[in-house]
DNA sequence: CTTGTGCCCTGACCGC
DNA sequence: TGCGGTCAGGGCACAA
């Protein structure tokens, strides 16, 4: 479900409450399929119970809760992952996974369709089949440079669409994010990467950071049950320009948006402004 | 190494 | 109202 702006709309929610305060009881969720690829449950409850929230991050669709000691909590939301808080009173609603103590409050994750993932990461170096070590750069990070994209794909035949939803290109790129700034680049998703020229790749990275940054502002798009804090939607629905639009017309020229599908996902682009 | 294709799940929505 | 089909902000395992 989130993406990058989506993610970072949820830590700045989040850190809000949750930084100083010292994890109570943990609740895991038997034989959560979250887990999959970390501690078992039992080990993570014992590691989480009574460590301190000293900051929380986010790498690419990742949210990092950095511990005592250097320990790091990872979680990543999947296409239906929600964090919110709810009074330590309440019962659970469905499909939660994880359930925090945290002061006055709880923090629950919820993933019904359980695409998430959850890490306990211990201090020190990252273990190597780590999913935060294969992550590509930051888009955001004004280090990550048009030239970095032209050298990561040169002589690569994939579509462009493909390349950026490839995490270990760049980290934090979505289906809908990667439709509007190819649409906003007025680059087709069909093009295969390696055939980008310099200043093309230089568009397509202002048109990115443009996009993600616009989307940060509107606190993410919610275009089913994303929610930044329980009950709050986001904006930037309102200002798509192709994701989702497929039938309807091109801001810009008018002409019909298409949908086809790219990399096994739904893909939305005008076939006139898009070449 | 690269690229493409299923598949993992639940739930919302649409047309009959 | 009920039921089947389709689709969904992601990513991994696998095959070629």
């Amino acid at each position: 479900m989130p993406e990058l702006p989506e993610v970072e709309t949820i830590r700045r929610s989040l850190a809000e409450w949750i930084i100083g305060q010292t994890i109570g009881r943990v609740w895991i969720k038997k034989n959560s399929r979250l887990l999959r690829n970390t501690v078992s449950a039992q080990v993570l409850k014992k590691k989480l119970t009574g460590r301190t929230i000293r900051a929380l991050e986010r790498r690419g669709k990742y949210l990092v809760f950095l511990l005592d000691q250097g320990h790091r909590l990872v979680i990543h939301l999947g296409m239906t992952g929600k964090l919110f808080r709810l009074a330590p009173h309440s019962p659970s609603p469905p499909h939660i996974h994880l359930r925090l103590a945290l002061g006055k409050h709880h923090l629950l994750l919820q993933d019904p369709r359980t695409f998430g993932r959850i890490f306990w990461l211990p201090a020190g170096k990252l273990p190597d089949p780590s999913p935060l070590s294969r992550l590509g750069p930051e888009p955001l990070d004004e280090k990550t440079t048009a030239e970095y994209l032209a050298e990561k794909t040169a002589g690569r035949g994939c579509a462009l669409k493909a390349l950026l939803l490839d995490q270990t290109v760049l980290a934090g790129v979505g289906n809908i994010y990667a439709d509007e700034a190819c649409f906003q680049a007025g680059l087709s998703p069909f093009r295969p990467a390696g055939s980008l020229r310099p200043e093309e790749w230089e568009t397509l990275l202002r048109a990115l950071r443009s996009v993600l940054r616009a989307a940060i502002r509107g606190k993410g798009t919610t275009v089913r049950n994303y929610e930044w804090e329980h009950g709050k939607t986001g904006g930037f629905q309102k200002r798509l320009r192709v994701y989702g639009k497929a039938g309807g017309r091109c801001p810009a020229c008018g002409q019909e948006i298409r949908r086809a599908v790219v990399a096994g996902r739904s893909t939305s682009f005008c076939p006139r402004c898009q070449k």
